[in-house]
DNA sequence: ATCAGATAATCCTGTACCGC
DNA sequence: GCGGTACAGGATTATCTGAT
């Protein structure tokens, strides 16, 4: 029997072929090849002009969709210029959108003068103006040519891709809404990265500090105060990974960083990658913290891997590097990934988990020197902070755990101190940093009454 | 400037495997 | 058996690049 997506492909291919049986073009495996693929396109994108250049409001509105970078362009510098606000997500009816315009004109940007197509839609019975999309702005190649039409049609995804780039659009007689405005959406220069899952994170890392420096004003001698200050430490390293994420450009790069940080997402040598429960936590904080559902995160994830996976063996085939520019980020699968495959327990001292290890410990570390409240290096010396550390939390979870030696050497004191970050900082991504607090502060109140 | 072809990126589907 | 996941690969679209 055929598979049925071998049936399936079969079908496709059948209906390739009495698509273009007109133009009789070769099709190979569901493909159209060689010098007839490009007569093919020729012919598309001829029938895509004549059907584009059909009515001047059609032309505006392709205008619009195949811009999207110059059009982001001059938002960012008539935001500048500070005569438009408003930004419209794609969230109302696009299938509705080109039957709606009713305006277009050439126009020069009043503040910017930069040479602008202006469009007139009108939604719900609203009249909206667009901003000044630039006709003359940056390089014009094939792609930017305001009258023709190229390459497929002005479908969701061009629309959905032009109006992330951002569009800006008022209501006619009416002013753009002035700038100032907290809202998320009226602010035109937001990074697509940003989000309130920053406020989120930061306002957690904040009130857990202040906790801590409040406990500390209360108690500030002794074993207690040592720990809260290395949570303190702790919580700046937190702070540092996310404000690193933070200035990524790319948000596909964040979600790599964000899911590098959690282990039990993509290896399974680790003890939470059955925890579903867990997962969804974290699938829930990342997603927070990159401003999507945690379906798209998923998704994007589950698409980036496959990218990897197929990019390596790509490479593996051709010996040719790869070229794909979120490769190199994530070569930590690979170690994950094999031992996947051979279905072996995880090594205590793996390399994928040394390296996150010495990864957090180096974000720690960075952030030492801008810390209020930090140990000196006699401290450092003279007492491992992290042993403490562990110590109280694993009496608080009522586990025992050798993860120390008894005379570490200097990197296996490292690692362990990292080791101990990394746990603290666990910790506190499964929202427990309460309950250590109040732990942490009742053992305060009980060090200073034995001092008294 | 325009075009054609190559390549990258994305979406989608199917299969195998695993744990429940 | 079912649901979830990893993995592989086809199809499609977007983008890049070199030639004209």
């Amino acid at each position: 029997m055929v598979p049925s997506c071998t049936r399936l492909r079969k079908k496709r291919t059948e209906e390739t072929e009495v698509t273009h049986r007109e133009g009789k073009e070769k099709v190979v495996g569901g493909r159209l090849v060689g010098k007839k693929k490009g007569r093919r396109r020729k012919k598309e994108r001829d029938r895509e002009k004549k059907r584009w250049t059909g009515s001047m409001h059609s032309r505006s509105v392709r205008c619009m969709v195949t811009h999207g970078a110059l059009r982001s362009a001059h938002f960012k510098l008539c935001a500048r210029a500070e005569h438009m606000t408003h930004v419209r997500k794609g969230e109302e009816g696009e299938q509705d959108f080109e039957k709606s315009v009713i305006e277009y004109s050439f126009d020069s940007c009043k503040i910017c003068r930069v040479k602008c197509t202006r469009i007139c839609v009108e939604r719900k019975g609203v009249k909206l103006f667009s901003n000044k999309i630039p006709s003359n702005l940056g390089t014009l190649g094939r792609d930017s040519k305001p009258d023709l039409t190229l390459t497929g049609k002005p479908d969701k995804m061009s629309l959905t891709s032009s109006l992330r780039g951002g569009f800006a659009w008022r209501e006619r007689g009416k002013p753009f809404p002035p700038l100032g405005t907290p809202s998320r959406d009226s602010n035109p220069n937001r990074p697509v990265i940003d989000s309130p899952v920053y406020c989120k994170s930061d306002a957690l890392d904040r009130v857990t500090s202040e906790a801590v420096s409040s406990t500390l004003k209360q108690s500030s001698r002794g074993r207690v105060a040592q720990q809260l200050r290395l949570v303190v430490r702790v919580c700046a390293g937190l702070r540092s990974l996310y404000t690193m994420a933070k200035l990524k450009v790319n948000s596909d790069e964040k979600l790599i960083e964000l899911v590098k940080m959690h282990p039990a997402l993509y290896d399974r040598g680790q003890e939470d990658y059955k925890d579903a429960q867990m997962k969804e936590i974290i699938w829930k904080t990342i997603g927070e913290s990159v401003g999507k559902t945690v379906g798209e995160c998923k998704k994007r994830w589950k698409d980036i891997r496959d990218n990897y996976f197929r990019n390596k063996r790509k490479e593996l085939a051709s010996t040719r590097l790869s070229k794909w520019r979120l490769y190199k980020l994530l070569t930590f699968l690979d170690q994950a990934r094999r031992e996947k495959r051979s279905q072996c327990s995880l090594p205590e001292d793996s390399e994928g988990e040394t390296s996150q290890q010495s990864e957090y410990l180096l974000n720690v570390q960075n952030t030492e020197d801008s810390m209020d409240i930090i140990m000196s290096p006699s401290q450092l010396k003279s007492e491992d902070p992290t042993a403490s550390c562990i110590d109280s939390l694993q009496a608080e979870s009522g586990r025992s755990q050798d993860t120390h030696a008894s005379q570490p050497s200097v990197k296996s004191h490292s690692l362990n101190k990292a080791a101990s970050y990394y746990k603290v900082v666990e910790g506190i991504k499964k929202n427990r940093i309460t309950e250590r607090m109040r732990i942490l502060r009742s053992m305060a109140r009980e060090e200073d009454d034995d001092l008294q």
